[in-house]
RNA sequence: GGGCGGUUAGCUCAGCUGGUUAGAGCGCCACGUUGACAUCGUGGAGGUCACUGGUUCGAGUCCAGUAUCGCCCA
């Protein structure tokens, strides 16, 4: 074994091999309720971040534990085909070759693209597996499979013929950019600094007609105005109304008027509606709506022609007058500029505001009226609210479940077709006269004179919604559907909350009639040292494989796995992946000892303790097996993970492995020392494995080597995950190690306060009363851990004379003597005593004070007293031998 | 405007059902190449647990409020 762990040695390698035996794969048949989970499929052409590592290191976690504590185990592994960022990433090649994807047409855009997905699809599945995910790989699936899409199909006949997607004319959410539909998920809010304009619009009459526009005269004559207030006055084109609210006393005299729409010259009423704030602008506000969701409210109230103004490319049309063909900014300006030439601008002010910008290519986005196809999202929501209500569904961290209702409880309907090409194509065809037909899954595509399919695409979150089951076969009943569905835990980033898991709690209870998993486990978000997005713009991204390049998967995953607590953001600290990456190879230092102890022969049985350190251990090791399974359970795995640590390197490393070789000395003890180890560490790396799969692989068959039997597993990964064993729980034990471990590290302690050489072996004298003889049993261990010369270490129950010119230690009733031959500086000495002594002092304030607090006594639990009182003895019996101590040398405080 | 989260050592974070002297890693100080490990060991320094009030025998932990940073929703 090499002196250091090396990761990249190893990694790969156990991972193909994992992977060839079959390992990831559940049995075909099993008696017992499955663990399942579906993998949050990654975009299939993007590449592997932090959010990928960061489910992979947590579901890898529950995968590997779950299959180690024996349950048929499927994480089901497979990628999306994310239809916006795909088709953008072809149509960016398409771009450097000098065409377009409406030059090249349809279907040889979407051959494009599925060589692209062809040639980078397998890229981010080869680096999950960098990161050692243990998901059954043969089961791998794609959201444009025929399996899936057939699902899609499925569920959108069967959603269309329940009533429960319609198309419509709606508002949506336009993106220019993208030029397609996009839905209220898909944008941002921003806080933004605008221009509020105060416009005038003449009110209509007998004596006034407008002049021509432009040319400085047009509202001349104007007797009337009413001004309005707003922060996109290029919509003005489209303006139908202007409201006022019909308490306001300025405008109450104006209602049922008509004003003069300015650029146009349309004459449009002044409605009394309660949406118009008397508080806010003017008073007064233009109705636009096919332009603005609440204008379009009003529309609706008070039937008002909706005029739609704007190109899919958020130019303005034909119903823009003057400004038509202009981009919807450039006609601000120019509408701006006209305005102020016919004085009907009053006056802009600077204003703060929030603006919709799109998700992904962060463009303002447009409200405007389209054709689109809906989900219908109340009746499904109802059903994913009652599941969770129910507690068929569990959400945890627990807090999340407030969003989780707050959501479904105010749904609005979900705009789900998209105009684009990539993705699963509206499976509907049109007549001529406009009837619709929607055939089911397995009904061929409808043919026939002049029959045309819907051009549009769906949201690719409507295929994702379904990946729980579409991914095991629905709607047939196949055997996976009925082995594996409903999945067990839903692991994801509590950022996709909405998009996904509520889709997918809606869609599952519709369409399964089962809840699609009994736990949604939400993790947060890797952020960058300063707590920042990482975000390319920043420069600020630290990609996975670098990580893994650099301190291997491991380290990676158990700095992911133990940073944090469940769902909340985590700052990624390079820091924090070396100490994981010298964890690493602290467990294979561990293992590296371990095995220069073992022989061929030692059986690797129930190790029989011979010692006080034995038994420690292994009380030690059973206590930490019942931490660890208590805190999976709760999902609590950052918690299991450092207490892993904790034990392996504070308690077996730094403590049991010091004394074996100790006990290695004696004959007697050799056996019973190899089999503790071996025990011990195989055990714990049972429990590591699920959290660093690969350096606990990797030790572990050079553990087992030796001694493999039939029943041995092939792999840790699917050797049992240790079980609670109380009995081997031994809180005396415990204790009785606590006070050895005292008396070391205060000798330790001592020598380095009187700046002993660490090479230099010293005398002491130990008077420990009625533990006598528990000292005296470790005595070796003290001799070697403390560097006492053994033939000076002395242990005796009383002493009749203390020894002068000594360095005092005093642990309850034990008091230990090192004298330090002419090495002893009185006066740091007594300084160190009254140290000491200050210490005892204080705690004994501090215990007596709680026993004489009222009320303690009575009511607080016997047990607790109990420790007070034991302690207040404890720490009096310390005192009074300080002092006698210190009496005796002739300090005197 | 509504909701949620954070505020604990110089830094990054744990602290599960309230119960000895509040922990870890990194950093810092001193010493150390003893046959597992310098990706290490030994010893040490370092905290009014944001603030105010409350509940309780007992509060970092529960409750109310305040401040501040961040997120989500409208």
């Amino acid at each position: 074994m090499a002196k250091a762990y090396e990761a990249q040695r190893v990694e790969q390698r156990l991972y193909a091999w994992w992977e060839r035996s079959g390992f990831f794969t559940p049995p075909e048949t099993f008696d017992r309720p499955p663990f399942v989970i579906s993998m949050p499929p990654p975009n299939v052409t993007g590449e592997l971040h932090m959010g990928h590592a960061m489910f992979v290191a947590i579901e890898d976690v529950l995968t590997r534990w779950h299959r180690m504590l024996g349950d048929p185990t499927l994480w089901l592994p497979g990628t999306d085909h994310a239809g916006i960022a795909t088709q953008l990433q072809v149509e960016r090649l398409l771009q450097s070759e000098g065409v377009t994807r409406q030059q090249i047409g349809r279907e040889a855009f979407l051959r494009r693209t599925w060589e692209w997905k062809e040639k980078y699809g397998g890229e981010i599945t080869r680096q999950l597996r960098r990161l050692g995910a243990s998901c059954d790989w043969t089961r791998e699936r794609f959201t444009l499979d025929p399996m899936l899409s057939r699902a899609v199909r499925a569920a959108f006949k069967r959603l269309y013929d329940d009533g429960l997607i319609y198309r419509g004319y709606r508002m949506v959410n336009w993106s220019p950019n993208l030029q397609t539909a996009v839905s209220d998920l898909e944008v941002e809010y921003e806080e933004r600094d605008v221009q509020m304009y105060h416009v005038r619009y003449p009110l209509a009459d007998d004596g006034w007609h407008p002049g021509a526009w432009g040319s400085g005269r047009w509202a001349s004559g104007a007797r009337e105005f009413i001004t309005v207030a707003t922060t996109r006055p290029e919509t003005i084109m489209g303006d139908t109304a202007v409201a006022v609210n019909p308490d306001d006393p300025r405008y109450r005299h104006l209602i049922g008027r008509t004003v003069v729409l300015p650029a146009i010259g349309r004459l449009i009423p002044i409605i009394a509606d309660e949406y118009a704030d008397p508080q806010f602008g003017t008073g007064a506000v233009k109705i636009t709506p096919a332009h603005d969701p609440n204008d379009y409210l009003v529309g609706q109230r008070h039937n008002l022609p909706m005029i739609n103004i704007m190109n899919p490319d958020a130019t303005l049309n034909a119903e823009a007058g003057p400004y038509a063909g202009l981009d919807r900014f450039e006609a601000r300006r120019r509408l701006l500029d006209d305005l102020t030439r016919e004085g009907l601008l009053v006056e802009a002010r600077p204003h703060r505001m929030s603006v919709g910008v799109s998700q992904r290519g962060g463009e303002v986005v447009e409200p405007i009226l389209s054709e689109q196809w809906f989900v219908r999202a109340k009746p499904l929501a109802d059903l994913a609210l009652a599941a969770v209500r129910e507690g068929r569904t569990r959400i945890v961290p627990e807090r999340f479940e407030k969003v989780f209702f707050h959501w479904l409880e105010n749904i609005q309907d979900w705009c789900i077709s998209r105009q684009l090409w990539w993705g699963h194509r509206i499976p509907v065809w049109y007549t001529p006269d406009g009837q619709m037909i929607v055939p089911g899954p397995d009904d061929p595509d409808p043919q026939g004179e002049g029959l045309v399919q819907d051009p549009d695409v769906l949201d690719t979150w409507f295929s994702s919604a379904l990946w729980p089951f579409s991914t095991l076969g629905w709607p047939d009943d196949t055997p996976d559907m009925r082995r594996f569905y409903p999945t067990s835990v839903m692991e994801t980033g509590y950022d996709i909350l909405f998009f996904w898991v509520a889709r997918m709690m809606m869609m599952g209870c519709y369409l399964t009639g089962k809840t699609p998993f009994h736990t949604v486990y939400l993790h947060g978000l890797v952020r960058d040292k300063d707590g920042r997005k990482m975000s390319k713009t920043y420069g600020n991204v630290v990609n996975p494989l670098d990580v893994i390049e650099q301190h291997g998967a491991d380290a990676l995953r158990f700095m992911l796995a133990t940073s944090s607590s469940p769902g909340q953001d985590l700052n990624l600290n390079p820091e924090r992946i070396e100490a994981a990456r010298n964890f690493a190879n602290k467990t294979w230092n561990i293992a590296r000892f371990v095995l220069s102890k073992l022989d061929a022969r030692t059986p690797p049985g129930n190790p029989q303790p011979a010692t006080l350190a034995d038994r420690w251990i292994l009380s030690r090791y059973h206590r930490l097996v019942t931490d660890v399974d208590r805190l999976m359970r709760s999902y609590n795995f950052g918690e299991a993970g450092r207490s892993i640590q904790e034990f392996l390197w504070s308690e077996f490393a730094d403590w049991y492995v010091e004394v074996a070789k100790v006990q290695f000395e004696q004959d007697a003890l050799q056996e019973s020392t190899r089999a503790v180890l071996y025990t011990t560490l195989e055990g714990a790396l049972r429990l590591l494995h699920p959290f660093m799969p690969f350096v606990t692989e990797e030790t572990w068959q050079y553990l087992v080597r030796n001694y493999r039997t039939d029943a041995t597993p092939a792999s840790i990964m699917i050797a049992p995950y240790p079980q609670p064993d109380a009995a081997w729980i031994d809180e005396g034990i415990e204790r009785e190690w606590a006070l050895i471990q005292a008396l070391i590290t205060g000798i330790r302690n001592i020598r380095t306060e009187h700046k002993v050489e660490p090479a230099r072996l010293i005398a002491a004298t130990i008077v420990a009363g009625a533990q006598t003889p528990l000292i005296e049993a470790q005595r070796a261990v003290i001799a070697r851990l403390a560097r006492v010369a053994n033939d000076q270490l002395t242990i005796v129950a009383a002493i009749d004379q203390r020894p002068m010119n000594a360095a005092t230690l005093v642990i309850g009733s034990i008091e230990a003597y090192l004298p330090l031959a002419g090495m002893i500086d009185l006066e740091a000495e007594r300084a160190r005593l009254l140290k000491d002594l200050e210490a005892a002092l204080a705690e004994a304030a501090r215990r007596e004070a709680r026993l004489a607090t009222p009320g303690f006594v009575e009511k607080a639990p016997a047990a607790v007293v109990q420790r007070e009182r034991d302690g207040l003895a404890a720490v009096r019996e310390t005192i009074a031998r300080l002092q006698d101590r210190l009496a005796q040398q002739g300090f005197h405080p």
